[in-house]
DNA sequence: CATATAATCTGGAACGTTCCAAATGGAACA
DNA sequence: TGTTCCATTTGGAACGTTCCAGATTATATG
């Protein structure tokens, strides 16, 4: 009780208490505590990987906002993979975190739903149908659509998507994509390239679009690593951006944020 | 038993006991194992921040491994503050993890040495005259003279240092940047600018540095994101990296690898 | 001084596991 | 049938806390 606020103790006892603690260098034991209060004051947060920068991000925010509230924070990554995925919310769900959040997972539905039995459950950036769980999401739809508008606003008309692979959001981003340029009457432009949330995928992607003519004039890039990896190949091929051709991204992660990329991003507020 | 391999459990109960598991969607409680146990098969981390993709790397690879051994991976970060680390580092051994490990603490070295008595601690870059705890360090000495030597092949005479700061490894980069100058002959083109392991420390140090006369042809970046910084002030004073002006940093991180900033970098393996 | 009341202290039980000793049940053998 | 031996099962104790009821002590009130 002396250690964790000290009310109802004498001032005495309390006195003591301290000095033995210091003696005897007592350190209390969280484990135990958890045991006996059936909470840990940990949550579980799941990313895909760490590699993309707007995860760490998401990850940095969770981190001040948990301890503040005095909470640890336990992450795992899933490398994309559903079945790691699932292995690491068992895992959590076996550690008796507080709260999970997924970070666009990839796991199916019914994972979710059932460890949101145990414990409550924050989806991000996948639109989940049961509504036990909450989920949060960035508006890809309208972010994909905010990316076409600015190509366009810029005059822009052939008006390019590299793809962000499996993914949920990458799905929406495409989807918004879509709707958006049939909306600006620009359907007859729609060019979809291949591609992925890395910067290998973002090479793959403009290099399949090199290929084509007539060459697009602007390229929505899924996030903003595959703008990376386009920005490279397209720089490669020597075009410069954003001279001779428009790119942006998605995330407006801090890389690019760096001046030296400077790369225009639909911003996704990570924390 | 059952659910940890099943040894001298009869087919039946065996099959019992998962019948039952499934019925009540029963779970382990690890906790309650680890309180038993006095294991919690958890180890703690303490980077400084995750802002910088050398330490989101250095967290994967733990993480990594650390899936393989089937331990858990809890990590804190200590934002450079003594305070903070301090708190985090008595957080960690409150929760009673199995291990520690220390990326380029701050904390004085009493701290990390009564960390010690409770777990084993390894620290990463900061060089511990206690024997009780392991220390891992990438040589900053030799990697500081790599890059000296690196520009000095290249023929550069006025190779200036943007200094890290106040962090141990960047002392010893400092340290090891005298030293070579030193060893090369050049000790008269000496010539530091402070900075931090930031961007922003980067382009702080770029400023000072563009204000000397004669101009130095050659900067060493204390780190990646420092050099990068500097890359982007450079750039816009007019100077091309690398035609004009040599810049090269430090950790070899994801970030000077993208292609599009293509930034000569010492390696400094995260993992 | 006796009593009522408030403040503090003490002693278990409980949390959900692991681990060990002791008990139980068969099977094999004489 | 009784004995021995092995495989399996059962029953606590322990891990280090929290929390509550009941006991004890201090303080206020008449």
């Amino acid at each position: 009780m002396v250690i964790r606020g000290g009310e109802g103790v004498s001032k005495q006892s309390q006195a003591a208490v301290l000095q033995a603690v210091k003696e005897l260098k007592y350190r209390p034991n969280i484990i135990a505590r958890s045991l006996v209060q059936r909470r840990t004051r940990m949550i579980g947060v799941l990313i895909p990987d760490l590699r993309n920068p707007f995860f760490s991000e998401v990850i940095s925010g969770v981190q001040g906002r948990a301890r503040e509230l005095a909470f640890r924070v336990l992450f795992k990554t899933g490398e994309r993979q559903p079945e790691l995925e699932e292995q690491a919310i068992q895992n959590l769900l076996e550690l008796r975190v507080d709260g999970l959040i997924l970070a666009a997972p990839r796991v199916e539905e019914q994972v979710i739903v059932d460890a949101g039995r145990w414990t409550p459950v924050v989806v991000l950036n996948y639109q989940i149908s049961d509504d036990s769980t909450d989920s949060l999401s960035n508006d890809n739809i309208t972010g994909a659509a905010l990316a076409v508008e600015h190509c366009a606003g810029l005059g822009h008309r052939r008006i390019a998507l590299i793809e962000g692979g499996a993914g949920r959001a990458a799905q929406t981003r495409h989807e918004g994509y879509l709707r958006a340029m049939r909306r600006f009457g620009l359907a007859e432009f729609i060019q979809t390239a291949e591609g992925a949330h890395t910067e290998e995928g973002g090479r793959r992607g403009a290099r399949e679009l090199l290929r084509t003519k007539p060459f697009p004039t602007a390229i929505f890039a899924s996030n903003d690593l595959c703008a990376i990896g386009a920005m490279d190949v397209l720089e490669e091929a020597g075009l410069k951006v954003p001279e001779d051709i428009s790119l942006i991204g998605y995330d407006n992660t801090t890389l690019a944020a760096l001046r030296h990329i400077s790369l225009t991003s639909i911003n996704q507020p990570g924390s």
